[in-house]
DNA sequence: TCTTGACTTGGACAGCGTCCATCGTAGGAT
DNA sequence: ATCCTACGATGGACGCTGTCCAAGTCAAGA
């Protein structure tokens, strides 16, 4: 991730203490914060940051391809750090619990030209979802 | 759509004019209305139908299966009558269009076991986005 | 060290949806 | 036909998520 901060330098950014710590929070493997997750985590290292900044920092990390937006459901969408190696997610029903998932075979294909209507298909989202092994055992 | 009110008369529902109205309206193929545009279009019906009943009644079409909810991006849900014939979604990443697509193939066969994750998967949403083509000549 | 414009802040605001106390009425009972 | 009452409707307050803005702050180049 310190990588990240250097493209972002690159990139004419300003490295100020809110976009690292932000950054930080990011790292890792597996990692779908909410926007106000990834608030309450940075704020542990740097107490007085805000929303706005929090929300301002990942629409920029966003609009660079370095994060993903995932819209799980109703509620609050997520940030994923995974954003270069294209992936889909596995939701559990019960607690919302994400995973990455790589399934086989191209979905893109599998829409025929007469099923697009003229429409210019650039992406697909595939989302499974089920009941985690936790909440299938506290189901039983 | 009177057979939805039949089977709904049949679990024990009160047929009230309120819910005749939100049947009525989400009548028809392709619709994927959001609540308050099923609002709007009883409300011509039935002028004082009030938004806590809209989406009481949307909620509970949900839960008895009748109607699907689609959560297309940030913004409002939308809820879709032809909940019987499965089907995926097309949107327009410019105007929000959504248009019902059938895509050959099993999204769900493409998960190999390993991985789930001991996940029990019950179902796959795909959501293929891009441009419509009114959006795409507006563009050009 | 100085300067400046990019960045941050906190609070107001907006969209979408839920909740709740109160009122009304569908439909069974008489 | 009338009465009863539990189920449903109402509308306004509330909560969550996210955006916007005016004012203050500071990173970084000169
Ligand atoms: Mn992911
Ligand atoms: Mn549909
Ligand atoms: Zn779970
Ligand atoms: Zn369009």
């Amino acid at each position: 991730m310190s990588d990240l901060l250097e493209r972002l330098r690159g990139r004419g950014w300003r490295l100020t203490s809110q976009r690292r710590v932000v950054a930080e929070v990011l790292d890792g493997e597996h990692v779908h914060l909410t926007a106000d997750e990834v608030h309450a985590r940075a704020a542990r290292r740097l107490p007085e940051i805000s929303r706005a900044t929090v929300y301002n920092t990942l629409g920029e990390l966003v609009s660079l391809g370095e994060v993903m937006e995932v819209a799980t459901d109703g509620r609050a969408k997520r940030y994923d750090p995974n954003a270069h190696r294209p992936h889909q997610h596995l939701v559990c029903a019960s607690c919302g619990t994400v995973r990455d998932v790589h399934p086989t075979g191209d979905p893109l294909a599998d829409l025929p030209a007469a099923e697009r209507f003229g429409f210019a298909v650039s992406a697909v989202e595939v989302t499974y979802r089920g009941l985690c092994p936790d909440c299938a055992r506290a189901r039983a």
